[in-house]
DNA sequence: GTATGATGCCTACCGTTTCTAGGTATCGTG
DNA sequence: CACGATACCTAGAAACGGTAGGCATCATAC
């Protein structure tokens, strides 16, 4: 059970991960790293979470996924980023952003 | 199941009924009512998903429920926000920001 | 007068999401 | 050689919010 609702991702998971790919090809361990990274250390995903998250998000053809050796000469599989998955980032993003407004709109209320 | 994810509260549902609580005692339905207009529409919260998440809320002692009859002459349940869940919305308020800030940050990146 | 929609409460069940907790293997470093 | 980091994966469970139903009252429209 999650300690505190400030370590969940809630929904945003797709749309960080599409992100992170939409940064360069990149491999499931690494997308961790990268996200860890951009955030400052403020947002963890889980191994757990990714894996199942890349097969799905792999099935619905927002990223395509190769095996390759990347330069530390160890075997990873690589995702890419499709036009789909791009169209689907900026879809998420607005989403996000919808509801983010939602949400302060309603916290501003006196 | 739901169509998008825009129409998804991801997680801020208790935040959203402790905040309409805040701005003055309410019933059930009504804070439906409140949050769907402080938010222009944007936000709508099911019964199916207030009436479970007043429950399990009162459970923790972060409102206060007590039958009444109110201007309309109908009988209703009025919920009143405790010293506990202005705490508790304070919470959720700084973790909600904490997500965003995060999310904004992994957004930022080029 | 009665049908209908809004108000008002509730429950049971379901799908999605993400977590924990495990497993496997390789690599570099102390 | 042990150990942590890297790299992949799955199974199971918890949490959350939705759908879909039920019940009752009230005002309005037909």
């Amino acid at each position: 059970m999650p300690k505190n609702k400030a370590d969940l991702l809630q929904g945003t998971l797709d749309m960080l991960i599409l992100k992170a790919l939409s940064l360069g090809e990149l491999h499931g361990y690494g997308i961790i790293q990268r996200i860890r990274q951009l955030s400052d250390e403020m947002l963890s995903v889980e191994q757990g979470s990714l894996y199942p998250a890349l097969y799905r998000i792999e099935q619905k053809g927002w990223v395509s996924a190769r095996w390759d050796i990347h330069e530390t000469g160890r075997e990873a599989k690589f995702y890419k980023l499709t036009r789909s998955g791009r169209k689907q980032l900026e879809t998420e993003e607005a989403s996000w952003d919808r509801l983010c407004l939602a949400i302060a709109k309603v916290r501003q209320a006196t």
